[in-house]
DNA sequence: AAATAGTTTGACCATCTGATCAGTTTAGTA
DNA sequence: TACTAAACTGATCAGATGGTCAAACTATTT
């Protein structure tokens, strides 16, 4: 029998190239045959590592979601409201910046329906999500931020920081950019930072 | 030969249906079979209106830049900070929601690398783009609205709306509602409205 | 009515691609 | 060494799908 630790080590290959010829070229476009080459291994390999390109798919969103999972775990609040934003915001700049196919592949995914993650999107990330609300709503009431719908002001978060992600290309042709280094993510994670606590009245301390 | 406008009718119907399909199922994914079927036409009809899949995929996407293009043209700007943010943002959010299809499409587009979009059509969207850039960085000078990056600002805008189409799934999801309908639509544009006002330091004259 | 040109469509095909499988190799185990 | 099970792979297939084509049909013109 082969070893355990090779066997691993290939499917991680695998899922690793795998996740780059779906995320361009999305589920359907994506070619059993081009990931097989890419890894260098016979296509039957692949697809006796993964019982069907579904299968294989459906793998590579759940090493994307726990991923991100543990990542925002940690962000509970002891934190003052300022801390809160600049830790979100950070945290979101660099996962879109460290592995921007994971979230461009996230994004198809979601586009389409989200037919392949029902259950991980009520499950793991609408808690995520109520909690992050709560602690909003109560800072609302204690006055430590501006009142305004905490539903809405998340996905703003969200939404822009994804944009750095799957809209790459446009946003570089508009920056005049080649990649999106550690300047222009440290420059756009201050950005929003300072415009989230302003619109919210939070005195920022890092001026 | 058969009468013009039936021809013209029939390709727009053939356009409007590809568009959904493509939307829904991405390039790669939307059968041409079932394009034909939706439309109520045999393939082979829809095929000598359209040379191939591609050039369908193409008109669908010409179709909407130019309806695009159409729409956020008149957005000039003799307008106070105020009034101009309200215009961009209404007319955003009603596009996303009388054609969310169309904007999901154009998302797949974007993050697949924009492969099919011609060079002069990215192109025309910088002149748009570099427009309301000066604008800002006129209001800025005269002091009408707090300095901030401007080019990061519109970002911050196209994506907060942009969300609302793409991810229609997962927003919907996690506010417990069935769709995006026009009372949502107002929340949201209210939202953005005053979220952007305030962080900018301009008086809502709504309040 | 004849001719012409645009339109429609069923039948068909070449190709691609996910998936299967039988046979082989490799590596632990008794 | 013999045995077993996991891992690997070349060959092959079944089904789907984009695209072609020739014949039929419709409407306009002469």
């Amino acid at each position: 029998m082969g070893t355990m630790s090779d066997t691993h080590a290939l499917q991680d290959r695998l899922l690793t190239v795998a996740k780059q010829e779906f995320a361009k070229q999305g589920l359907k476009g994506a070619r059993l045959q081009k990931i097989a080459d890419e890894a260098q291994v016979p296509k039957a390999t692949l697809l006796y590592h993964f019982k069907s390109k579904t299968v294989l798919y459906q793998r590579v969103l759940e090493t994307i979601l726990s991923a991100w999972d543990e990542g925002f775990e940690e962000l509970t609040i002891d934190a003052e409201p300022e801390i809160f934003f600049r830790r979100l915001i950070d945290t979101k700049i660099a996962s879109v910046r460290s592995d921007p196919l994971a979230s461009k592949l996230f994004a198809q995914e979601i586009i389409q329906g989200a037919p392949h993650l029902d259950a991980h999107l009520t499950q793991q990330v609408k808690p995520w999500f109520r909690r992050q609300i709560n602690i909003l709503e109560q800072w609302m009431e204690e006055g430590k931020i501006r009142r305004t719908d905490p539903t809405r002001l998340i996905f703003l978060i969200w939404a822009a920081t994804q944009h750095y992600a799957d809209f790459q290309a446009q946003v570089l042709t508009l920056m005049n950019r080649q990649e999106f280094d550690a300047e222009l993510a440290a420059d756009t994670s201050m950005f929003l930072h300072e415009f989230i606590c302003n619109s919210l009245g939070i005195i920022n301390q890092r001026h």
